[in-house]
DNA sequence: ATCCAGGTACCCA
DNA sequence: TGGGTACATGGA
């Protein structure tokens, strides 16, 4: 085991909140340790307040795979700050509420490709099937390492197999999407590597192409996968949080309408600001702990 | 049992 | 562009 002591500049870091926010789905909690994998080696990670004890990585990885080296205090005083801006020094209480109960969630750097296709299988799921069904599909299709962890699947394991045998995985009719999408990316490999150089937009288009592949999904690959902190990933959640939420969104919806996914989250970026992919986490990180008279009309 | 979940493709006006 | 609908599955 080795062990890091947490240095002021990557503070505040909550690894429970990083790990369980539905950003990424294979970490498993046991005791009082997190065990996933990154690549091709098993990781082992736990915190004590300001220190790490970890093993099977090394530090710097494990600050990139965190994203420690990001300020996050900068970051949530530049929130604030475009907050007032827009409110005219007023205040924003959902936010606040999110930003203190999850204190210390980090968008990390997830591998694009675990990350598109965690995201295709999570499409009108909740977060336990979707974990369950990455399980399956991984210990299928993965290379095994040891003691019952395995590979994500490269595209290649994936795309060699038909959409009946993904099925197995209880994927259900996502199974030709994940098998076509992992045959457009096996077939040009370099592709979501160029993806990260692209602008924003750009990049965007280039995800929609793939099968499967949609508004919220490419969002979250953006966001989670490519680390472009102003993309906002709109599910059932945050469209209820931010429709009951914030007033000033709802009276742009057209006549009597719901407000369309682009409506809530070029609302979300005017009103957090560069960093609204983050405030987009934390209110989702927060969903289980906002006012009644948000959660439901 | 019924509803719902980190939605998308497809069709139609 | 925007609205309606089918789609598989399992958790709550």
């Amino acid at each position: 085991m080795k062990s890091l002591l947490i240095s002021q500049q990557f503070l505040p870091f909550d690894l429970d909140q990083t790990l369980s926010c539905g950003q990424v789905f294979r970490w498993k909690k046991n005791e009082s340790y997190w065990n996933g994998v990154i690549k091709d080696c098993i990781i082992s990670i736990r915190q004590e307040e300001q220190t790490l004890v970890y093993e099977g990585i090394e530090e710097q990885e494990l600050i990139q795979y965190f994203n420690l080296d990001l300020n996050l205090k900068d970051v949530m005083n530049a929130i604030r700050t475009t907050i007032q801006h827009n409110t005219g020094g007023g205040s924003d209480p959902l936010f606040e509420r999110a930003e203190e109960t999850g204190r210390g969630l980090r968008i990390i750097r997830q591998d694009p490709w675990e990350c598109l296709i965690s995201f295709i299988c999570s499409q009108n799921s909740n977060i336990p099937s979707i974990k369950k069904r990455i399980e399956l599909i991984c210990s299928r299709y993965g290379s095994r390492l040891q003691g019952g962890y395995y590979q994500f699947p490269t595209p290649h394991d994936l795309a060699c197999h038909d959409s009946d045998s993904i099925r197995e995985c209880s994927t259900g009719y996502r199974a030709s999407y994940l098998v076509d999408t992992a045959g457009y990316v096996a077939r040009d490999p370099d592709l979501l590597n160029r993806i990260a150089f692209l602008p924003v937009e750009k990049a965007r288009q280039e995800l929609l192409n793939l099968p499967g592949v949609g508004p919220k999904v490419a969002d979250c690959v953006l966001l989670f996968g490519y680390n472009f902190y102003e993309v906002v990933p709109v599910d059932v959640w945050i469209r209820t949080i931010m429709t009951n939420g914030y007033p000033d969104l709802r009276s742009r919806a057209c006549n009597r309408k719901e407000c369309s996914y682009s409506q809530i989250a070029d609302f979300c970026r005017e009103h957090f600001g560069q960093y609204a992919g983050y405030a987009q986490q934390l209110l989702f990180a927060s969903r289980h702990n906002i006012p009644e008279e948000i959660q439901t009309v």
